[in-house]
DNA sequence: TTAGGTCTGTGATAAATGTTACTGTAGATT
DNA sequence: AATCTACAGTAACATTTATCACAGACCTAA
C-alpha cells in the first residue's frame, strides 16, 4: 500500500491497524459516484484514505445543500451512527474527487468500540467534529445573509484544499448554497469590487481572506 | 424518589441504574436557568429526569435559534461529546420548565461506555437522534420558507407536549425562528384564515395538523 | 377605574433574494 | 471558420422577509 493506514490515521494503535487491514475492504470509487442516499440503509462504516467526499442534504428541487467534506483521515459520522442501530441515513454522500475508502462491516465497528481504545476515541472525535460542523452550518443559514455565507463558503473551500483558488462554476456554488446562479454572480462581482477575489472562468482567486 | 430512574430510562440495566444512583448527583434548576453557554467547558453529562431544556444557538443580536428540546429520558448529546474530550460547548442550554437532572462526571461517562452495554447504546442512540434532529433543522432553514418553517415549528411543539395548544407569544416564536414578531403575527393570521389554527392571547390552538 | 405593561394586528416601506430574459465570451467540436 | 455549449454578466421585475410606525386588546396593579 502506497500510503499506509498508520500514516493516514496516526492515532490508531498498531493492533487496531492490523485488525482493520484484516477485516476491512479497500474500495475505489470515481468522482460522481453516490455512496449514500437519503433513506438508504447503511451496512458499512466508511474511512476515507484518499480523495474527497461531499456530504449534503438533497432538496426536492435537486438542491445539494452542502454540509461538509470528508477527506483522508476522516470517517463518515452518519455511517457510524446509523450502523450502530442499522438505521436509514438522512443525507447524501457523493464522491467529488476519486476516493479510496476502507469499508468496515457494522458489527465490527460496534465490537471495536469495546476492544480498541483508539477506535473508541476516533469515533467520539468524529461525532464531535461533525456535529460541530453542522452546528456551524446552522449558524450560517440562520443568522447570516447570502453575502456572508458565500464568503464563508469560499473560505472553507480554500482551507480544505490548502490553496487560494476555488475551481467551481457559479452554478455549482449556487447549488450548494441553495440559491441561484445570478445571485452568486452578483455577490461575487461585488466581492471583486471590494478587492476580495479575482474572477476567472471556472475559478475564483481569493485575495485578502485573512479574516 | 418519586419517579425511579428505571421508569424514565427503561433501557438501562439494573447495574447501570445502581451505578448512576451511586455516582451521579440529582440537581434541580428553575425555569430560566442557563445550564450551558457557548464557549463554556463542560464537566458533566446531563440526564434529564424531569422538566424541559431548550438547546439553541445564540445569535449576536440575542436571537435564540431553536435546535431542539430535551425531555425526561433524554440526555444532552453535546455534553456527552464534549465531556469525552473536555471540549467547549458550541451551544446554549436553557431550562424552560423546572428540571431535575442527573449530573454524571465526565470520567464516568467515558468509563461506562466500556462497562455497560446499555449505557453505550443509550449514548449512541442519543448521538444519532440529536444529529438527525439538527439535520432536520438544516433542511428547514435551507429549503423552506418562513410559513412552512412556522408550521413545522408548531407541529414540533405540539408533538413534544402531546397537546394541541402552544402557549407562546408571537415574540417568543419569532426569537426561536430568528425572524420578527410582525412576520410571525402575519403568517399566523394567514394560517388562521386557512383554518389551521385558532389564535388566542399567548396561545395557539392547532386544528387540522394531520399532515 | 385608571394607568401601565405586554401582546397582537396591520399598513407602509425598505432591503434582500429569487426569477426571467437576454447578451456576450471562452473553449470545444465539426 | 462556423457552430455549439457552458459559463458569466446584468437589467428588470416579482416575491419574500425585515423594519418602522402606530393602534387596539387584554391583563395587572395601584
Amino acid at each position: 500500500m502506497q500510503h499506509s493506514l498508520k500514516t493516514i490515521f496516526p492515532n490508531f494503535s498498531n493492533e487496531l491497524i492490523a485488525t482493520i487491514e484484516e477485516n476491512g475492504s479497500l474500495q475505489d470509487f470515481e468522482a460522481g459516484t453516490i455512496l449514500m442516499r437519503t433513506g438508504q440503509y447503511i451496512k458499512n462504516t466508511v474511512l476515507i484514505t484518499k480523495g474527497k467526499i461531499k456530504i449534503y442534504r438533497e432538496g426536492e428541487d435537486g438542491g445539494e445543500f452542502l454540509m461538509y467534506y470528508l477527506q483522508p483521515g476522516q470517517a463518515c459520522a452518519i455511517s457510524m451512527i446509523c450502523t450502530a442501530k442499522s438505521e436509514k441515513s438522512q443525507i447524501m454522500a457523493k464522491v467529488v474527487e476519486d476516493v479510496t475508502v476502507m469499508m468496515i462491516p457494522l458489527q465490527l465497528m460496534d465490537k471495536w468500540m469495546m476492544e480498541h481504545r483508539s477506535w473508541y476515541e476516533f469515533v467520539i472525535e468524529t461525532y464531535r467534529s461533525r456535529f460541530e460542523e453542522v452546528l456551524e452550518v446552522v449558524d450560517n443559514i440562520a443568522f447570516r445573509s447570502m453575502d456572508e455565507r458565500l464568503e464563508f463558503y469560499l473560505k472553507r473551500h480554500s482551507d480544505a484544499c490548502g490553496c487560494s483558488e476555488v475551481n467551481l462554476s457559479h452554478q455549482e456554488i449556487a447549488t450548494e448554497l441553495n440559491t441561484s446562479r445570478e445571485v452568486v454572480s452578483r455577490l461575487l462581482k461585488k466581492m471583486e469590487q471590494r478587492g476580495l477575489v479575482k474572477l476567472n472562468r471556472n475559478q475564483i482567486e481569493l485575495l485578502n481572506f485573512n479574516h
